[in-house]
DNA sequence: TGATAATAGTTAGACACCTAACTTAATATC
DNA sequence: GATATTAAGTTAGGTGTCTAACTATTATCA
């Protein structure tokens, strides 16, 4: 109402963080000819290459999206021939999701992208900055 | 691509955070009978409640959103009588928004929500942890 | 066993958000 | 003063995201 607080700071610059953070990684992408995507396929994309296998709502538990939002995103990996989906032999009801060859090779790319992120943080917070400010983040979420 | 590292934890836990105090707010506003906004339209009625007239641009850019997305929020404050716009005479380029009565009201509604979010914050961190996670949150957004 | 409930996933519909291209108005330039 | 350039906003088109409702398969249990 009047002055900016606190807190008005830290949501707020969470959410100016978040987008910056989603900038660079599609900017990235783009500037590494990987047309298309935005960081949540890259996201699914490294879990499959953790996981070898997932199928849908493991995906949405890990990427915190919504069921319909990872159909949506996991339609376009196929597409673009990045993961496979195919129906479990022992339930019906359930598709498996893994990598492709093409996708395999996508994720060391992305890892190169994931680690340009991680040097720029390097440039401006320290070590110690970095754990303190991570472990605050950790206690917000942990008890939000 | 092997383990999560602390920046890994910090991006991830950066876009939950904005997730989770989106989520509060939304939810804060349908639980006191505001339907139909988000906390963009909460954020342009607080810069308007601050600065009185502003026109798009301005909104834009005191938002970080984009002039079309600006277009289409205000599209929907107007919808709902909560902001007029009336072309400038100084400028016939110019579109000069400004709160309603309805949205003045509105706006008293959404400083209780913005404080029982920080009151939420307030519950997890301390002062002294508030303030570190601002200044570190600081650091890393003007230096990106 | 057969009806019912629970679960996995998709479809439908809506919306915030973006970039690119366009329109209109103001300013600069010759 | 006519023309070109810049600036403010909107329109067009597309996408990620959500909730609600639906389909299809599996599990429960009387």
């Amino acid at each position: 109402m009047t002055q900016p607080t606190p807190e008005k700071k830290i949501v707020g610059q969470i959410s100016r963080l978040r987008d910056l953070s989603h900038s660079f990684l599609t900017e990235a992408m783009n500037a590494e000819g990987i047309h298309g995507l935005v960081p949540s396929h890259g996201e699914i994309l490294l879990a499959l290459h953790l996981h070898t296998t997932l199928n849908m709502q493991d995906i949405a538990a890990m990427t915190q999206r919504s069921k319909p939002t990872v159909t949506i995103l996991i339609d376009k990996l196929i597409l673009l021939n990045y993961v496979k989906k195919q129906r479990s032999s022992k339930d019906g009801r359930v598709f498996e999701v893994s990598l492709t060859a093409k996708g395999r090779k996508l994720v060391v790319r992305l890892g190169d992208i994931s680690m340009k992120m991680h040097q720029k943080i390097d440039g401006i917070l320290s070590v110690s900055e970095k754990k303190n400010l991570s472990t605050l983040l950790t206690k917000l979420t942990h008890n939000w």
